[in-house]
DNA sequence: CTGCGACGATGACATTTGTCAATAAAGAAT
DNA sequence: ATTCTTTATTGACAAATGTCATCGTCGCAG
């Protein structure tokens, strides 16, 4: 239940892990299921969980005045989901997040991520996440900015290519900012040349 | 001269700071002006430098195929400018980091970084501003899927007044991924509502 | 098995934004 | 003072993307 856990933060830091701390990490994680299209995160709702997923695939987004979701994150096994803000501000969120396939999750609270925030490998994981993901985030907006709806769709497929595999398409074209119609015929386009 | 360093951290921290503490701060941190126009960053080789910046206003783009610009970042008084990549990474950078105003930085090397790391208060402060990075790119990212360009341009207008005075508008077109032409347009719509 | 809803493709047309060119005003350099 | 550069505005037109409607397919719930 736990391997994928503790496989991610070996990769993710060089400090071992004692006995110990292997308990606490366990007892700070919480197993928690979500059938797809189940909310983790209302929008207007306090983001209690951060969550690492084992299995599934998930949706962040935003809906605006016209009722139009917008993918501002998806994520799947391996990733991370939470809206860092509402959690770590206690804020209510302006995002929801839901399950897009059956998901299994451990969940970790803020105070229980205080908690294991003392053992040194978790301080250097949660690091290392924040760097790539800032890191990732930047990099999107940069193709956001600066490349036309074609060549995002090309960074994507490059990139993540099991998000192309795993969500729909409108969920693709709302993730690179654009209508599900302009991106059929991008992939039109791609497939083609 | 390291005052608004140290005011930075302050705000950012809880944990205090020591008097030896102080001094191994003030060591690893070395004063450097740039002029106007001048590269902090060039594309292609490697970002040694994390930038505090005590004095003027600095941008970090990406230069495209047809030479033009794209403003990842802008970054005035008390902002940090690198490019987190290339620093943590040492590969070399996509982007350019230059002066846009004679500005005056302290800055840090990553070895320096590692030093001053074993700092609580450093700590705590580098992950706040982590944190709070990575939310605002989430919420610029949202932005720019999300909205249109008129509207994107209110929001910064709101959330970043300075950055509309301190640079020119072109700038802030590209900061806000549209011509500068549709901002000039977008801009007497802005005034004359 | 059947029907309904989700998904994706496509055409017609509207809207937004970009590009290019011309102009003018404000600064910076000499 | 004069020139040169940078900045901002505006018009005409082009290109990209969005919107709306329609259709066909597929998978799943009843």
């Amino acid at each position: 239940m736990y391997e994928s856990l503790f496989n991610y933060i070996k990769q993710h830091s060089k400090s071992p892990i004692s006995a110990d701390d292997e308990e606490l990490i366990k007892k700070s994680f919480l197993p928690r299921g979500l059938k797809k299209k189940e909310l983790f995160l209302e929008q207007g709702s306090i983001c209690n969980y951060t969550g690492f997923i084992l299995k599934g695939a998930m949706r962040q987004y935003s809906v605006d005045d016209s009722g139009t979701e917008h993918i501002i994150q998806l994520a799947i096994e391996n990733w991370w989901m939470v809206d860092r803000e509402s959690f770590l501000m206690k804020t209510p969120s302006v995002y929801n997040i839901d399950a897009w396939e059956n998901t299994e999750l451990l969940v970790l609270s803020l105070e229980n991520l205080e908690r294991i925030h003392t053992i040194d490998a978790i301080k250097e994981m949660f690091w290392q996440m924040n760097q790539s993901n800032f890191i990732a985030s930047q990099k999107r907006l940069n193709y956001s900015i600066s490349l036309p709806a074609l060549e995002r769709y090309e960074e994507l497929v490059k990139n993540y290519p099991d998000f192309v595999q795993r969500f729909p398409q409108h969920t693709i074209a709302s993730y690179l900012g654009i209508s599900k119609e302009t991106l059929s015929r991008v992939r039109n386009k791609y497939v083609h040349k």
